[in-house]
DNA sequence: TGTACATCAGTGAACGCGCGTTCACTGATGTAC
DNA sequence: TGTACATCAGTGAACGCGCGTTCACTGATGTAC
C-alpha cells in the first residue's frame, strides 16, 4: 500500500469528485462515509487522513458540486466548449439527460432543499453560486435593458430548477417530459426571441 | 392513562399533523420516530399503535402535508375563505411568511428533492398533487385557449417553487427577497395582465 | 549509491450513540350479565 | 344500576444495526548521512 504525496492529493479529489456526486443524487444525509470509503476503493478508517469531519467533506464536496454543475450542461457530448449561449443553457437544463442524472448536473437545483435545512457556511457557498448562475443568464439574455435582464435571469432560473426539480419528483414519465418541453419552449420563445429583438 | 376510541383517532390525526408539519421543514430523513412521538406529549413505543412502520407515517403525512399545502396561502388571517385568484395565489406563494415557514407552506416545493430520491409510493401521492395544482393554476388563469393556460400554469408552478426554493436556501436575505419580488411581479404582469387582456 | 530511520496514507477493529422496531406490562375503557 | 372481565392505547426498557469517529498498527515513501 504505497502513498506518496501526489497518490494523497489524488486520493483527495477522488473522494471530493465521488461525494459531489453521490450527495447530488442521495442528499447531505444519503451518502455515509464507510460507502464514501468504498466506492474509492479505501477502508473507512483513511477517511479522516483527509477530511477533518464529516461536515468538512460536506463543504468541499458541495463546493465542488457547485463548480461542475456550473453553466449547467455547457458540454454535449463531443463538443468540449460548446458555444455557451442562453437557449443552449436552457436546452441542456432542461432536458431528460440532466433530469435522469442529477448526479453530474446542476448542484443548486439538485441540492436546493437540502441547502435550505443546512448550516450557515453551505448555505453561503450556495448563495455565491446563485448569483453567479443569474449573472451569466443575464449577461447570455443581453438585455439592452440590464434591469429587465437581471429579472429575466430570476426567472428563468427559478422556472428551471423549479421545473428540473418537479420532473424529477413526478412519476409519471408523461408529465415529467410536459413540464421540461413546456418551460423550455417558453423560455426560449418569450425570452431569447424578445432578445434577439432589440 | 385513558384511552377510548375517540382520543385513539385524535392522537393519530394529532400524529399525523406534527409529521406532516415537521417533514416538511426538516425533511424526510430529518425526524425521527423518538421526536415525534415526545413532540405529540408521548413516549415512542406507542407509535406502532398508530402506524406499520416510518414509511407507513411518511406516507400518510405526506398525503395530509399535500393537502394543506393545496392552493397555498389560500388563507390569509382573518378571512377564512378567501377569495382565489391567480394574483392572490402568486402573493401568496411568493410571500417572506410562506419562505420563513415551510412547515405549513406547500408541500411540493418544501419536499421536491426529497420526493425525487423517495419510493414509487410517495412519488405517486406527489404526481398527484403537482397535476391537480396545474390544473388549479389553469384554472385560475382562466384563458381562452385552453393548452395557453395549461403551459402557463407549469411555467407558474415551476416558476413559484423554484423560487420558493432558492429563496430559502440563500443566506443573503435582500437577495431571497429580490428572488421572491422578482418572480411574484413578473407572473402578475404577463399572465394574469394577458390573461386579463383577453 | 547504499543503509537507517522518520513519516504518514491507509487498515480494520472498536467506541458510544441514536435509529427503527419489539415486547412484556399497566390500567382506564367498554361490554356482558 | 352494579360487578366481572376482555380490550387495547400508551409505557419504558431492550433489541440489533449503521452511523461518525478514534486508535493502534502496517509498510511503502522520502530523507539524512
Amino acid at each position: 500500500m504505497g502513498h506518496s504525496q501526489a497518490e494523497k492529493s489524488q486520493t483527495h479529489d477522488e473522494l471530493v469528485r465521488i461525494a459531489a456526486r453521490r450527495f447530488r443524487e442521495l442528499g447531505f444525509d444519503g451518502l455515509s462515509i464507510a460507502d464514501l470509503m468504498n466506492q474509492a476503493g479505501l477502508t473507512q478508517g483513511g477517511f479522516y487522513k483527509h477530511f477533518a469531519s464529516r461536515e468538512d467533506l460536506l463543504l468541499e464536496a458541495l463546493t465542488a458540486a457547485l463548480k461542475d454543475g456550473e453553466a449547467p450542461r455547457k458540454k454535449k457530448q463531443g463538443k468540449s466548449p460548446a458555444k455557451l449561449s442562453f437557449d443552449a443553457v436552457v436546452d441542456g437544463y432542461l432536458s431528460e439527460s440532466h433530469r435522469d442524472d442529477p448526479g453530474t448536473g446542476c448542484a443548486v437545483g439538485a441540492l436546493m432543499n437540502d441547502v435550505g435545512r443546512a448550516g450557515a457556511a453551505a448555505r453561503k457557498l450556495y448563495t455565491g453560486q446563485v448569483e453567479r448562475n443569474f449573472r451569466l443568464l443575464d449577461q447570455l439574455l443581453g438585455a439592452a435593458d440590464s434591469s429587465a435582464g437581471r429579472a429575466e435571469a430570476i426567472l428563468a432560473y427559478s422556472a428551471m430548477t423549479g421545473a428540473v426539480g418537479l420532473a424529477r419528483a413526478v412519476s409519471d414519465r408523461n408529465l415529467s417530459n410536459e413540464i421540461l418541453i413546456t418551460v423550455r419552449n417558453y423560455l426560449k420563445d418569450e425570452f431569447q426571441a424578445k432578445s434577439q429583438a432589440k
